[in-house]
DNA sequence: CTATATATATCGAATATCTATATAAAAGGG
DNA sequence: CCCTTTTATATAGATATTCGATATATATAG
C-alpha cells in the first residue's frame, strides 16, 4: 500500500498530522503531552482541541503511522504513549514535501506585482 | 457583522476562495472562466472540479464577498459574471494576512535544525 | 449531424472538525 | 481529609466541506 500524496482538498488534516509526526520524530510521548508541547513549541500558535485530538491520533493509528502503547504510570494511572513508525516516517517526509510545493505555488499566485 | 477571521480549521476552504477573489481583482469573470484562469496562472498546480467551484461561488455570493449577474451572451447563451465586492476585498486582505502568519509559523515549526 | 468543448447546477456519500459531555486519577490547598 | 484544579483519554452529536456523479443545455468543429 503505497503513501497517500499530499492533497490540496484537507489541508488542515495534513497539517495536524504534520505536526503530530514531526513532535514524535524525537520521542515517543501521550496524547496531552503532544498537543502541550505543540502549543508551547509554536508560541500558541498551532493549537488542538481535545475533542480532535484523539480521533486524530486513534486514525494515525489505525493507519500505521504511530503506534500506541498503553503504560502502567503508577499504581493506578495509565498512558498511551505513541511512537512513529517507518511508515510514519515516510508519510511525514512525503506530507511535508507536499506543502514545501504547496507554500511555493502559493507565495508564487499571491506575490504583489 | 464583522469580517470571518482567518481560521486554521478551514485552510482550503480559505485557500479557494482566495484564489477566486483574487482572480476577480482584476477583472469580472464567469465560473468556468475562473477556473481555467487558475489553473492557467498556477501552472495546473491549482484546480477546481466544477462540482467544488459552484457551491464555493454561491456561498461566497450569499455572503455578500462576491456579486453575480447573469449576463445574455449571443441568442441563447447566458453567462453569470462574478464581481468581487467591498466586503470582498477585505475578507481578501484578512485571509491574505492570516495565510502569511500561518506560513511563518509553519516553516518556524518545521525547520530543520 | 454528431461529437466535443463550454457552462452552470445540484445531489448523495464520505470525511473532518467542533463543541459538549463523560469518566477518572493525581496534585495541591485549606 | 475534602474539594478544586489539572492531567488524561474517549466518544457522541451537529455542522460543514469536498468529491464524484449526474443533469441540462448551448456553441463549435469536423
Amino acid at each position: 500500500m503505497p503513501d497517500k500524496i499530499f492533497e490540496i482538498q484537507n489541508l488542515t488534516k495534513s497539517c495536524n498530522e504534520l505536526l503530530l509526526l514531526q513532535t514524535l520524530l524525537n520521542e515517543k510521548m501521550h496524547g496531552y503531552q503532544l498537543a502541550l508541547e505543540i502549543e508551547e513549541k509554536s508560541k500558541a500558535y498551532f493549537h488542538f482541541n481535545h475533542g480532535t485530538l484523539y480521533p486524530i491520533l486513534h486514525k494515525m493509528e489505525k493507519e500505521g503511522l504511530i503506534k500506541g502503547t498503553w503504560q502502567q504510570e503508577g499504581p493506578k494511572r495509565k498512558r498511551k504513549y505513541y511512537a512513529i513508525t517507518t511508515k510514519g516516517k515516510i508519510h511525514f517526509e512525503t506530507q511535508l514535501k507536499g506543502w514545501k510545493e504547496f507554500i511555493n505555488s502559493f507565495q508564487s499566485f499571491f506575490k504583489e506585482v
